[in-house]
DNA sequence: GGTGGCGATGTTAGCCCTCACATTCTCGGA
DNA sequence: TCCGAGAATGTGAGGGCTAACATCGCCACC
């Protein structure tokens, strides 16, 4: 960390940043003309255009989006709810797509970190973005609660809750879809006692996944023959896995994120298991780390940027500003090493 | 992704905000009093303030901080520029962490995305966030370029880089040290040839612990074997292992970060190579998924969110807000099953 | 030559706050 | 009893912008 501007340290110094009227003066024609010129108004004759946009260049003005916010009344800031699960590799490709998506489309996104286990910090985070006027909301995180506290304190305001959809909701991932998946490429491997690590409880995909697995299943006569429950962390698969193992009775773990994946294999890898010849185990959503684990994961792969851009579209439709995006389309299954034929 | 709330949802047909005057109308007070109760000046007495609170409550009044920031000159929004890098886990929880503590002082997040190798994309991104009124600017990502153009762009803001210092300047995390530390263990284990997978260019944290590593090898008297360079990724740690292995001539390999590592293990195993009886691997953030690699890696701990209070910390120091954080702690090694004595 | 119409431009009034400067009220001391 | 200090409250003026309406030319047309 260093700095590296010293307050005031600008060219000029730092005299009072010119406002639309300076430039007016500048350009010898009213602020209205100027605000015509900053709005592309059509009815301005091109010498005049020229002639202010001269003295925009010159006086290196910036119109101010706080006054313009104020006198138009909206703000165009989208407000990201960004739960401290977001710090994994997907959430966080998904927020930084979300604010490529909305500065394209002349927006700002701020950012408000919510505890997913706290309604309260879930309120005060919806209340933070609200104050600042932010238009929508968009939640990247557990959407079971989304029902209640968030949606509750978001009353008004258009929100969208990412990674939460089943059926193909808008656009959304559908996680129920993908949990099928795992389940059938389980079932095509000849597996027939499997058990789950699922994500906690409070976050909609990890249910959708986590049913979408049990649904496929009892197509095919059969259930989990166990489930337990991590919290996305490699530690907490790690542990589940341990606790799975001493038990036994199945060969074959699906588990509902990557790096909880990873902490099985390595329980595994304790208990003397191999994987894949005597357990097999997939994994969710195909971070990148997941082609180099011990062994290369079996896995769902999901499009987070592509979430994010599509997360965007949905919130400004909401708006009123664009067509509804298309369904994204189903977790696509990555085979690789840590699943083999049932042994 | 679903739709939560209809826009216009909202309890009272979303009848335009309430403001200042309407409130004050409500209390039998002038406008003025309203904000005085607001900005809690104590000047006002205790009868008159609990009839101004009601007439808030009652009409759901909530001050706008547009109108605040304009009439104040100063929005008290933060920009926080994120090199597209910092999806990593890492970055990604030094965010969460600004952000948390930001709020705690009464500061906006506001993030704005950058291509870490393009210096327009940083320009643009700087315009942006100065665009919204940010006050200062947090620079999550690459250091080196960040004298160039995003310091330039963002003159007579302060801009505080993260992640990039050297010699524990203002409580930043010390990546020279930290790349020592890595040499002084292996040296420690004996080891005499080793080779080191580099951060990408322009990371001044890369080069930081690069030139540490080297410096402290240099101290005894070596140089590193070999240096790869890799864009932090697991995939590209994996290839320049794939080289360095063809290579060969080493016992020890340090990576500026774990993914790379891991990529490295990967490529070590593919070449039949034991990790840690033949070679000793060390890597850099000590992520939460480090402990459960194979074998587990032994790396160098970052207190990422503690890094992120300290971003803060000076930032509000430097706009002359508080104290300048203390110094941070040097990153602590932590020994795992990776490195072992020289074979 | 008068006039309607339209393009180009200007004027005024806010948006919702805060600041600086009144004004009013209350109370203690000479 | 009256004055002044200081607390409590109010008034007016912006801050930088946009929306709505007003004005001014100018040209075409009869």
């Amino acid at each position: 960390m260093a700095r590296v501007n010293a307050v005031g340290d600008s060219e000029h110094s730092r005299a009072a940043a010119p406002s639309i009227r300076d430039v007016a003066r500048a350009a010898g024609v009213s602020h209205m003309t100027v605000s015509r010129v900053l709005n592309r108004h059509p009815n301005v004759s091109e010498a005049t255009r020229e002639r202010v946009q001269q003295a925009i260049t010159d006086l290196h003005f910036r119109p101010s989006r706080t006054a313009r916010a104020l006198a138009h009344g909206s703000s165009r800031v989208i407000g990201v709810l960004e739960a401290t699960g977001a710090r994994f590799h997907g959430p966080a490709s998904t927020i930084v797509a979300i604010e490529d998506a909305a500065r394209t489309e002349g927006f700002s996104v701020m950012i408000a970190v919510i505890d997913a286990a706290d309604a309260a910090s879930e309120a005060a985070a919806v209340e933070h973005l609200l104050d600042q006027g932010a238009i929508g909301l968009i939640l990247v995180g557990p959407g079971t609660t989304a029902s209640g506290s968030i949606a509750e304190a978001a009353s008004g305001v258009p929100l969208v809750v990412m990674h939460a959809a089943e059926g193909a909701d808008r656009g959304a991932a559908d996680q129920f879809e993908g949990g099928r998946r795992a389940a059938r490429h389980l079932l095509e491997l000849g597996h027939t006692a499997m058990a789950h690590i699922a994500g906690p409880a409070g976050w909609l995909e990890a249910e959708s996944r986590a049913r979408g697995f049990a649904a496929e299943l009892a197509a095919a006569g059969l259930a989990p023959v166990s489930v337990a429950v991590g919290d996305w962390t490699a530690e907490s698969g790690y542990r589940a896995g341990l606790e799975l193992l001493a038990a036994g009775g199945f060969t074959a773990v699906f588990c509902a994120n990557d790096q909880m994946a990873l902490g099985l294999l390595h329980a595994a890898r304790e208990a003397g298991v191999d994987v894949p010849a005597q357990l097999s185990v997939i994994g969710y959503d195909d971070i990148s780390e997941a082609a180099h684990y011990a062994p290369a994961l079996t896995t769902l792969r999901q499009d987070f940027p592509e979430l994010g851009r599509r997360a965007i579209a949905e919130l400004l439709s909401q708006l009123g500003g664009g067509p509804a995006p298309e369904p994204m389309p189903a977790p696509e299954l990555i085979v690789r090493e840590s699943t083999s034929a049932r042994p």
